[in-house]
DNA sequence: ACCTGAACACCGTTCAAGT
DNA sequence: ACCTGAACACCGTTCAAGT
């Protein structure tokens, strides 16, 4: 008896093997012991498949990120725990394209954007922060081939106090 | 009689009417009147097909780039003229992942360079640079679905002249 | 409800053959 | 040299059928 998320932990065992593109309904279903069509029972398509594989990579990173209380400690953790994913399996890093907006991804953006509001920040701005590194950390993995370079991201992170002290110059 | 740009072309085409899923080898044949087998005269797989698309999409990006007299300007014009080509083609973003290094890239990135350098950068300061502005860009075009937001680039461009600065501390 | 088997309409690519 | 036609080994997915 299967689940969705046996399915996708099957999928990303593939791809670890063979890369993505070895990843196939009919592999997948092998590595299960079933057959290619058990799997349509559980989702909807191979893309809803591949799209769900990026939150569930992503438990370990929510987890650190809640674990902090600052705004921009939380954001680094983000940025780095990411490029950790991202670098463990390359391949992955095409699929943060159209991700299935999944609960870890929700509750880490949520509990980063809790503490920047309460910093000051506004919900807004927050938002864009975390858009802006986490591009940043995506667009440095596709285009570095599995290398990070942290430069784009160190720069972020460093301008960010600065703009949070000037959307709130008095107190 | 066909070229290898040629094919290039008839694939964005493809790509543009229908999605670079739609972009196979039958349909770029077909555009050019001509049957698959005939494409793998210019071109030695569907892939490296793929992967020189994005040059060819920069010759107009880099054009502006190297009209450029200052690094930061330069840079900016690779970042803002990259976001409009994959605004107008969103299609193309996850192509430059892996892209055939091309004249296009090349000649944008060497003169940018060459200007960094001459104002005082290292070679490896800017390369980094570079890389650290396309990242952004990328990453921003990949997890915005096509819509540009520039908060992470002028974070990027309004921090690298302070770090030239710093680098050269006497003059 | 959950899974299977057979089948359909596609792919990219090879290989021998044409001119 | 350049292109074609037929064929191969795959795909994702549908559909009817089993339990």
């Amino acid at each position: 008896m299967l689940s969705a998320e046996q399915v996708v932990a099957a999928a990303i065992q593939c791809a670890d093997s063979d890369g993505v593109d070895g990843c196939t309904m009919r592999a997948v279903a092998d590595r299960l012991g079933v057959t290619p069509m058990a799997l349509y029972r559980h989702v909807r398509s191979k893309d809803e498949l591949l799209a769900r594989i990026p939150d569930l990579l992503l438990f370990e990173v929510m987890e650190a990120a809640v674990r902090q209380r600052s705004g921009v400690s939380a954001l680094r953790e983000i940025a780095l725990g990411l490029a950790k994913v991202l670098m463990a399996r390359p391949w992955s890093t095409r699929l943060f394209e159209q991700p299935e907006p999944g609960p870890n991804m929700q509750a880490a953006a949520a509990h980063c954007i809790g503490l920047l509001v309460a910093e000051g920040a506004s919900a807004d701005e927050a938002f864009q922060w975390i858009r802006a590194v986490v591009a940043q950390v995506i667009g440095e993995m596709l285009t570095a081939h599995g290398r990070f370079d942290s430069t784009g991201v160190d720069l972020l992170l460093a301008a960010i106090p600065d703009l949070m002290r000037s959307s709130r110059p008095t107190r």
